[in-house]
DNA sequence: ATGGTCGCGCAGCGA
């Protein structure tokens, strides 16, 4: 199985890229974060004629999360799992695709350290080790995979001195991670490959891309049994270049049969 | 050059 994550900044802006990445890289799920779409604007159509499945959690403005599957779509769980304090952004969403538990997410950027919105970022992540003990069985196949808004260590920063003491790289952040993490999940990229600098996320101010200077923040866990079938996994930067793009990079990941 | 770019939506905020 293929399975690919892309904060897409806007699917209205994007849809054209989707389409085409799609066709080129045929994943059989694509989860999407930052849709920025009601679900009544959600192009299941453009997908449909794919041959894609898709559910939506939107919102409207901001966030939006949504999954593709020419696996089949069912379970889905929209926001957090039942007695769990609800979200009032749409910023999660669950669902199995085949064989596969699949939850996608959208974690909230935090804004600053010590910011009313960083505190949240550290209850949301809380929170989501608490949902996956609701919706999903680590000692089955199961895939945590978006934009994570944390850079899991140093490696995954441009210059670690020029990020000390901002959102995505604090302790508590790498810690509210690292608690996620211990649910029972492999960091399938790092599984593969250990070097510094891969990225998949670059502001899109002052050519910061083609500087090479980015935050890897996009992740995708698998659990321990799916983790083991690991294929290959890569972030197709790419994606990144060109005419309008997103600014974070598609990653992609493909698992051998169970 | 003390900013730099997007998207949304029509000012200025969020990322």
């Amino acid at each position: 199985m293929r399975i690919a994550t892309w904060n897409v900044n806007s699917l209205k802006a994007r849809l054209p890229r989707v389409e085409q990445w799609l066709a080129e890289v045929s994943p059989d799920v694509l989860c999407l974060q930052e849709t920025k779409l009601t679900d009544d604007a959600f192009p299941s159509m453009a997908f449909s004629a794919l041959g894609y499945e898709a559910v939506h959690h939107g919102e409207g403005r901001w966030n939006g999360v949504a999954i593709l599957s020419r696996l089949g779509i069912s379970d889905v769980v929209d926001g957090f799992a039942p007695g769990l304090a609800p979200d009032g952004d749409a910023r999660l969403l669950t669902a199995s695709c085949g064989d596969v538990r699949v939850v996608t997410v959208y974690v909230p950027n935090g804004r600053a350290v010590g910011h009313e919105h960083y505190h949240y970022k550290l209850d949301w992540l809380a929170r989501l080790r608490r949902h996956l003990d609701q919706v999903a069985d680590p000692s089955g196949d199961v895939v945590v995979c978006g934009d994570f808004n944390v850079a899991p260590d140093d490696r995954d920063v441009w210059d670690p001195a020029a990020c000390h003491g901002g959102t995505h790289v604090s302790a508590a952040e790498r810690s509210a991670l690292e608690e996620v993490v211990g649910w029972g999940l492999v960091d399938v990229l790092r599984q593969r490959h250990q070097e510094p600098q891969l990225f998949s996320w670059w502001d899109y101010r002052a050519g910061n891309f083609h500087r090479h200077l980015g935050m890897r923040i996009d992740l995708l866990y698998a659990s321990a049994p799916l983790a083991r079938r690991l294929s290959w996994v890569l972030i197709d930067r790419n994606a990144r270049k060109g005419k309008l793009p997103s600014d974070h990079a598609p990653l992609v990941a493909e698992f051998s049969p169970a």
